[in-house]
Parts: C-alpha cells; structure tokens; sequence
DNA sequence: TGCAAAATAGCACGGGCGTTCTATTTTGAA
DNA sequence: TTCAAAATAGAACGCCCGTGCTATTTTGCA
C-alpha cells in the first residue's frame, strides 16, 4: 500500500498511482498500465526532451497502439505534464526526503547538495528534465510549463528553507542571503550538467564540489 | 570593406559575408540574401531554439519560397551550423573583442564577465543558442553538436587564458584553478539564464554579479 | 458465468516537415 | 543588348505527427 507523506516536498498530494485507489476497491489494470507509460516516457524524455516525446514512438516503446496509448492521456500535453510529476516524485524521493534523517542546518543542506550531485551525476548519461524542459518552454506558455516551473520553485524553496535553517542554527553566518547561496548552487549543479553532458569535460563533478565548499565556507557563521 | 582580426576568438577565419569576396569582384545578390536569411534565422531560433528551427517558417518570415530559402543552404543541417557560425560571430564581437582594450589581467577578466552579463541580460528576452543548443544536441551526434561544441569550447578556452593572465599579472593568487574559476562563472551565467528567462525570478542578475565579485575576491593575490 | 464497462486496437484525417524536381525569373559580365 | 549562369518559385513526394472515430478485446464485479 502506498503511504502518503505528511510533510511532502510538494505539499500537494497525489492520487497514488498503482495497486490501490485508497477506497479498498482493487484497482483497474488501466492504472498499472499508465504508470509502466509514464515510466517510459520519463525515460524518452529525459533523452530527448518533452518535445521530443512522441505519442508514436512511446507506443513503439511499450508495444501497445498509439492510441491505445493516447487514451490514458487524452491530450499529447496531459502527457507531458505526468511526466513532469513523476520526475518530481522521483527527484522529492531521491534527492529531498533522505535529507530528512540528517540534523537541521548545515548538515542536511549538506546532504541536500550530495543527494543532488548523485542525481545530477546520473543525469549526466540520462538527462534532467527540469533542465531540458527550461529552455523548451521559457518562451512557451501553457500548462506544461505552468507545471515545470511550479516543480521547480518547490525544490528551490526548499533549497532555500534549508540555508536558512544553517542560519537559525548558527552554522552559516546571518548576513548571508539564501537566495544568493541557493542561487550559486544551482549555478554549480547547471554548470555540472552543461559541461559534463554536453561539453563531456572531465572533472566537472569534481569542480561542483569544490565550488560548493567554497561557498560553504564563505558564508560560514 | 570587410576587416579580418589576425587575433580572432576562432582563429578559424570566415568568408566574409556579403558585399565582397575579397578579390575584388562583386558579389553576387545570392550572398546578401543568403546573410539576411541566416540573420532571420538565429532570431527565430533564438526563440524556438535550433531544432525548432522549420525551413518553411523562416520561408514565411523572409517572404520568400520554401525551395528558394533552401536552395541557400542544401540541408537543414547547413543551416543550423550557418545560424551557429553567425551567432559565434556575434558573440565574439560584443563580447571578446570589446574586452581586448582593457589591460590584460583582472580588468579584461571583468570587462569579458561584463561584456557576457550584459549580452545575457538580453538573451532573458531572446534567449541563447548555446544554453538551449547544449539540451538540444547533447545526445545527439553529428555536424551541428560538433558546431556548437566548438564554438562554445573557443569561448571557454579564451574565458580559461583571460583568468590565467590574471593569475600572471598577480591579480589573482596562483593558487587558484583557472578551469575552476572559469567553471564557477559559467554556472552564474546559466543560473541567471535559468531563473530570469524560465522561472522570471526578479533579482538574478543582481546576484550573478554578486557571485562573481565573490569569486574574484576569494581568488585575490 | 454473464455482461456492462473499461481498456486497447485499427484506421483515417489534416497538417507540417525536409527534400527533390522542374520551371521561371533575375542577374551581371561580354 | 545578349545570354549563360545564378537565384528563386512552384508543386509534389514520403514521412511522422496528434487526434478522433469506431471496432474489438479484456477486465472484474453481480
């Protein structure tokens, strides 16, 4: 059964996704079958991007019919936009709540940016969407877009959150701004992915890393 | 007339582009019209980035006939890497050569920062083929990533000697890393284009500038 | 087991794409 | 002014796209 989390990344619950409706009543195969669709077509995706993704090709993919495919959607954007929540449940799971057990402050910011680079070093093969899908929609508004950014500001805040808590506890100096710190980081984790994926220069994890340090240590209390 | 630099960003000289072909005969109309093409195209693909790029679109905005705008460039391809070369161009002239009449050292390392700022501040608006060309091609082999990576690594490479200078000049300690300075400022610049053209946060430039005063303090001499 | 409802398939549509082929127009030196 | 060459237009091609419509199959409770 799955478990809703109290305190959510995203503060918005979503309908779980496979073997129970939370009612008792077994759930329809359609269900199951939407999530393996989804699945795929996060990995399509994070290749090649939201606009990419085909409504052709991800039937290819998971051997059904394109429209045996496009009825679990109802729209090629419905699509685009699960994908971009499962990306985000993904990201909440692997990168925000194991932050959680480490102690307030530094330490669990610290972990925020190890979980981070672990992702984003992964992504170096795959592919990230919340970077992909910033320059497919920046200048495309609509839903998908309404959806991308929302993700994006609630990791953001959290990022935030998370500094600001090494303030209150007296890791990180006062005076230091969390919109500057969150804002550098971001800028290592861009410059990670942009140099190591595209650029495919070595070292550029390492170079993340220092960099992060250094802020650290600038801003320290 | 047309001037060629000897100390060029590229060091890989072009044919200039219309007017003269520098042996003295006229050119022909075909030359001119082939340059404002390729000016219409790096506007649209500015906006809707390189693969977006339709050869009947940039038809329609030229006023011309698909098969006419085509017939310029043979393939769609030739087209994206012309569109690369004439934003290399671009790039190289706002914001390299400009830098080239302040002192060697820690003053052209700022002026090439401020030259870069100023022209991302505009792309917020335009946007930037190589921030949106990076996602677009980084799985994607071929000509045009082989354009594009190029183009990028000659800026990187000219960012990289500019920070060595200032290291030589004994304006930044010889300590410091130039492939990690350079790193460092790159990732100010695709966190501003991230958060001031996709999520529209008020602020960011502020805080690029703020992060490379920082960088250039903490690697002082 | 029966049977409505849900899930999936098959097919066709209109549209945009890059590209090719063949006219037609325009250019510019002789 | 002539005339080959260059530049441009026009129409058509095969391809893939998202989507709608109508069967057909599968599901899972009564």
């Amino acid at each position: 059964m799955t478990v809703r989390h109290i305190t959510s990344l995203s503060q918005v619950p979503q309908a779980s996704q496979a073997g129970d409706d939370g009612s008792g009543r077994t759930l329809m195969k359609g269900r199951q079958t939407k999530a393996a669709i989804v699945n795929a077509a996060l990995g399509l995706a994070s290749q090649i991007g939201l606009e990419g993704l085909s409504i052709g090709a991800l039937a290819e993919v998971t051997g059904m019919s394109k429209s045996g495919v496009f009825a679990h959607f109802g729209s090629r954007e419905e699509l685009q936009i699960s994908v971009i929540r499962e990306y985000h449940d993904q990201f909440e799971s692997e990168v925000f709540y194991p932050a959680l057990s480490c102690a307030r402050g530094l330490p669990r910011l610290q972990s925020l940016f190890d979980n981070w680079m672990q992702r984003t070093t992964t992504e170096i093969d795959s592919g990230c969407i919340y970077i992909s899908g910033s320059v497919e929609f920046d200048d495309r508004p609509g839903s998908v877009r309404d959806a991308l950014a929302s993700s994006v500001n609630t990791w953001q805040n959290a990022l935030q959150r998370s500094v600001a808590q090494a303030q209150v506890e007296k890791h990180l100096t006062a005076k230091a701004d969390p919109l500057q710190v969150a804002f550098e980081i971001h800028g290592l984790i861009l410059a990670l992915h942009y140099e190591a994926r595209f650029l495919r220069n070595p070292g550029a994890a390492d170079r993340a890393r220092k960099g992060f340090s250094e802020i650290v240590a600038r801003n320290q209390a």
